[in-house]
Order: C-alpha cells, then structure tokens, then sequence
DNA sequence: CCAGTATCCTGCAGGC
DNA sequence: TGCCTGCAGGATACTG
C-alpha cells in the first residue's frame, strides 16, 4: 500500500514537523520485523539527538540526526507513522515511541511487521544491503533513459518487472497496474518483445503516474497529517486497481485480473495489448 | 544470472 | 453469532 507517492508525501509532512525537538528517550519492545527491532540498541544512539529534514529512496525513509546517523524506516505493507502528543493512547502494535523534549513522541506502529525500522552510521547507506541494490528513483530525470533498455533485456512479465526494486525503486503493486493501463501495454507482455518506443512510453507513464499521486498527497497534506498527527494512506483515483468487474473508464470493457508473478494484477484486455 | 514461488504477519471479508 | 478460509502485498530466501 504505502508506494513511493505515500512515502514521500509522509516525508515531506515529517520535513515540516520534525525538525528541532530533541529525543530524551526511546521506548517499545523488541520484536521480529523485516530486520528485527532492537530498542536496546537504538535507545543510547538515539538519546540525544535532533531530526533533521527526512530524505525517501524508493520505499524507504531516511530520518537523519544530528549528531550524524540515520533511522532506517521502511513502511512494509501496514507500517505506520505517528508524531502525536504523548498523551495520545497507543494504537495495537505500536513497536517503537521516540520520546521527543516537546511532549510528542515518534510512534512507528506495523500490525503485519514486513516494515523495518534499523540504525545507520553515517555514511554507511551505499553498504546498507536494502539501499544498496535499489534501481533508478522513477522521479529522475533519467528515467526514460534508464529504464526502457533495462526492461528490454529481461523477458519476465513488465508487471513483475516493474515491482523489481533492483531495477526501479518506489513502484508498488498498485502504480505498476496504473502505469501499465496509462501506457496501453498489457501486464504479461515481456520486456525483451517490447519496443523501445512503448518501453518509453511506459517509463513516461510511470512518472506522470507518481507525480500525480504525489500531487494529490500534498494537496490532501494537511488533512492526511491528521488532527491526531497520524500519518497513513490517501485514496488516489484509480483507472485499473481494484477495478476488476467495473468498467474501464477510457473503452468501457470489463477489467480483468489474473495473478501475474504472485500478485493481483487488474488490466483492460482492449486498451491494454 | 534469471524467473518463478514460498515465506513472513495480521486484519478483514465472505461463506456457511 | 462464530468459526474457518483465503486474500491483501512489501522484500527476500530459495528452487529449478
């Protein structure tokens, strides 16, 4: 759920609020997430410290400090952020409270755990082996570059490929079924018998389709910051995903869905060749 | 190396 | 009402 779109509109709230408070103490329970949380650990690196302005790579949060170092902060498929008031109650399966000197906390709260929350030292990200192998960020201007000869070389599906982090960092299962209806390719199709031309068009697609989503996220920001400071999902408008039954809203023919390399996949067979 | 599948986890919807 | 089943999908380990 949370893509790249959410997870920036996330950072780009934490950039306004963050910032300033010290964090007088760190509290939570260790737990098996993606990485296994260890507030033991991250209770005396963090004490002390200041946020700075947060940065995103693909699906990931960076939450820099000062002194330097670095939270690692991926939103798996149910993570959330919370930057409430201390008196707020906790919701169920909140993992992890940064205890800020204002009287607002940092609450990471994930019901699945597929999230993460790590430490890095500074200057370590380029070894972090998450961070490491990520792809081009879609946002780049170098993606329509990029991404079409990459594609162009593997012959898996361009709806699993699409999903593959090593080869573009951000895309979800929702916005890769979106790209692939704006851009009138059907989602088995394989990359090696793909065009340039259409590979190019996809690429396109791909970032006029989370720029758009991002967009709608700054415009909702105020209220997707929430009263209570909680920080989740915004429902964008959908041509495709979870469409599968209605009508296609360019040609009016019956989406369809099938899994395609272990996902739900929702396609237009006219629009979509 | 590549492609495809299984795995982790909880909440929720649907069937009966 | 309650129980069961299956599905949702992030990244990654594993298999062929």
């Amino acid at each position: 759920m949370p893509e790249l779109p959410e997870v920036e509109t996330i950072r780009r709230t934490l950039e306004l609020d963050l910032p300033g408070p010290r964090i007088t103490s760190v509290s939570g329970r260790s737990i098996a997430l993606r990485r296994p949380l260890d507030v033991n650990r991250l209770q005396p690196l963090l004490i002390g410290r200041q946020f700075l302005a947060p940065r995103r790579r693909g699906k990931f949060l960076l939450l820099d400090l000062e002194p330097p170092g670095s939270l690692l902060v991926h939103l798996g498929m149910t993570g959330r952020i919370q930057l409430v008031k201390a008196s707020l109650p906790r919701r169920d399966h909140t993992h992890l409270v940064i205890h800020l000197n204002d009287g607002r906390q940092l609450r990471f709260v994930d019901p699945r755990r597929f999230g993460l929350v790590d430490w890095l030292d500074p200057g370590t990200e380029g070894r972090d082996p998450s961070l490491a192998k990520l792809g081009v960020e879609p946002l780049d201007p170098s993606l329509s570059r990029v991404l079409p000869p990459l594609l162009r070389s593997r012959r898996a599906p361009l709806k699993s490929l699409l999903l593959d982090q090593r080869l573009v960092a951000g895309i979800g299962n929702i916005y890769a079924a979106e790209a692939l209806w704006r851009s009138g390719i059907h989602p088995r199709r394989s990359g090696n018998r793909t065009s340039l031309v259409r590979l190019r068009r996809l690429a396109e697609a791909v970032r006029s389709v989370l720029g758009e989503a991002i967009e709608k996220g700054g415009t909702t920001l105020r209220d997707f910051a929430g009263a209570n400071g909680e920080m989740g999902f915004f429902a964008v408008q959908l041509s495709v995903y979870g469409r599968q039954g209605e009508r296609c809203v360019n040609c009016g023919s019956t989406i369809r869905a099938e899994v395609i390399g272990g996902r739900t996949t929702a396609w237009c067979p006219r629009c979509q060749r």
